[in-house]
DNA sequence: ATTTTAAAGTGTAAAAACAACACTTTAAAA
DNA sequence: TTTTAAAGTGTTGTTTTTACACTTTAAAAT
């Protein structure tokens, strides 16, 4: 395609994504985070990132970035929000759109992450991140929570297969508030699209637990928890 | 500030800001569209777009984009997604963040308007749209709903002060659903940051409709309506 | 002057959703 | 055999939401 007048008089910006990847370990949401081993700003704190490729979709270069890191593919992730500020990175200027990610926390390759440098953090023990990463943390975390409250996003986080007290305690993780054990259950049986599996788990518990899962085709865009 | 290596080996792109433009009249949402009378995709429908320049963030330059086609700062603006796939624009490869502002369909610059071949169209008369600008009005919608079910943003679109018929038609029309008039009446009532001003609107009515107004510094963040 | 008209304004009751609350069951471990 | 720790289970009061219809006002028409 030859170039055109009326774009050429523009300029162009390095694009970038920087992903917020959310686990959930121990009854609390972490998120997996570099200590930079590498240029720029080595040596201190940030989240996965990388630029998008000639011929590649923004989408795309988010779910590489994360697959790179992770070894996973068909994550759940969506798009926060673009970060636009000229001097973001003091760098070069690089406009940078944040991307959250859900990972079941027994799933990802253990090599790559050593590889990168990167631990799971608990939330409450995230360190300062370079430039605005804290902002994109404090923003995914919002609209992932949004999210959660309105279709079931964050048995993401969970085994395929799970008791009702791992999803109360994940709930509670997410909204960073207690609820009530019946209502909680209760709440759950009318969901017909969270469906008992017939398994139960003898790990956590002197009682056996039902185990349970997401069944998609039964499920049809009704919202699930008030915020 | 040099090059640096670790960044030019990545490519760099256009990044362009589009701008869906609320505005609200005769009971319905409208949006300020461009019949295009340049290139690219001259005689087509699309919205007010331009491209983000040196030194300017993102959420500047859509700023000054709707500042441009409108003669309005200061509006109510939120970026809504940003759409990055390679070939969304034809011509050449932009990366492309969406706003949407709502604007007092009163007070618009109409010199400018019209120098930019701009109309307003209802909303259920939007016509076919070039690129992704299509979706990204569906886009802009919903989320112009779910904020103005969380947040009293509605109000951008309606003069300073204003009758609680005219709110009720605003709400009818973001959600496209009536609303029973004394349940509206009583939940405005318990909102103390919308407040009498004392004056009366006789242009509307036989009786005269008492006005309100927002009281921002009475405002703390509470949600509005359920969606 | 009187009547008509069109929108402004106002309360109650039933239904639904939500929140609070404590004991029994199970099976492994001691 | 006893202890223990988590699994599992219903009811009641409170709050929120919804449904519903007539009176008031003042301009316009007669």
């Amino acid at each position: 395609m030859a170039p055109k007048a009326y774009y050429n008089i523009h300029p162009k910006f390095h694009v970038a994504v920087d992903c917020i990847i959310f686990g959930f370990e121990d009854g609390e949401l972490s998120l997996l985070l570099l200590k930079r081993n590498f240029e720029p700003a080595r040596g201190q704190w940030s989240l996965m990132g990388g630029f998008v490729e000639e011929g590649e979709s923004v989408d795309a270069a988010a779910r590489r970035v994360v697959a790179e890191l992770t070894g996973l593919s068909d994550l759940y992730m969506s798009q926060v929000h673009t970060y636009g500020a000229p001097e973001r990175d003091p760098g070069e200027r690089v406009v940078s759109a944040a991307y959250y990610a859900l990972v079941d926390i027994k799933k990802y390759n253990r090599e790559l992450v050593r590889a990168h440098n990167a631990f799971w953090v608990k939330l409450p023990d995230v360190p300062p991140l370079i430039f605005d990463h804290g902002a994109m943390v404090r923003d995914a975390l919002r609209f992932m929570r949004y999210q959660a409250s309105v279709k079931p996003v964050g048995i993401n986080l969970l085994p395929e297969e799970f008791t009702l007290t791992q999803l109360q305690a994940l709930y509670e993780a997410i909204f960073g508030q207690a609820m009530d054990k019946r209502n909680f259950r209760k709440r759950i049986a009318s969901m017909d699209y969270i469906e008992k599996t017939g398994g139960l788990d003898r790990t956590m518990s002197r009682r056996a637990a039902a185990l349970y899962r997401f069944n998609p085709d039964k499920y049809d865009g009704q919202s699930i928890f008030k915020i």
